[in-house]
DNA sequence: TCGTCGTTTTGTTGAATGACAATATGATGG
DNA sequence: CCATCATATTGTCATTCAACAAAACGACGA
């Protein structure tokens, strides 16, 4: 048995050496129109969900699902207030896929 | 005119803050098959064409065609010797585009 | 000059993605 | 309880992407 098991990984979350965490970050922030929201957040600004759609020139309903995926990734946070939610960008997340690259980073290089 | 004008950009590489070869990072980085094809360039290690394919399991066009995006995204180089080429990680480029993240972090976290 | 070997490019196909409109959910005020 | 507002979800379409096979390059060596 020299063949060693898949052992059975989500699709889209192969075992890169990389933390799921980290490829989720690496694919949320893959997308150009993901990367123009995260440009909305100045130091610690909270934005709602109209306002980025507002801000970006796309629709409610689109900003809403970016900011979801960018959610999965670790790259903001929500919170509810009423009826609306505020999105901000998430240090700690963003921190760690930071420190997980750079530590790969001196693995290959 | 309180129309900010648009300004033309290429898509894909919108202004987003960062400078278009971290996009380019981004995007190379975001793919799962390409995060798996990074994973086998241990420390300084340059591997053909031919070896990413068989130990990613993908076809060779498939390994040029990834290897390409991913030296767009200055994630690594090549060089040819003979009729093969060998690619490696670019530590420059990486250690360019994780500088430019952390900066970037500084400013929204 | 031919073949051959490794790589790249091209053409094609199925799957994933990004966008929108329309609808559903959830919270709040009357 | 009903209307309304902000957000989330669903359905749909167009585009992009990943992968392959096949063909075109390019660099040797005979």
């Amino acid at each position: 048995m020299d063949e060693p098991e898949p052992a059975a990984v989500a699709p889209g979350t192969a075992p890169t050496g990389l933390g799921p965490d980290t490829q989720e970050f690496l694919k949320a922030l893959g997308s150009p129109t993901r990367q123009r929201i995260m440009m909305l957040f100045p130091q610690g600004a909270e934005m709602s969900v109209g306002e980025v759609a507002e801000r970006t020139g796309i629709s409610q309903a689109t900003a809403s699902q970016q900011l979801t995926l960018l959610r999965r990734g670790r790259i903001v946070t929500s919170r509810r207030e009423g009826k609306t939610v505020y999105y901000r960008a998430d240090r700690d997340g963003a921190v760690a896929a930071l420190t997980e690259l750079q530590s790969y980073l001196m693995t290959c290089c």
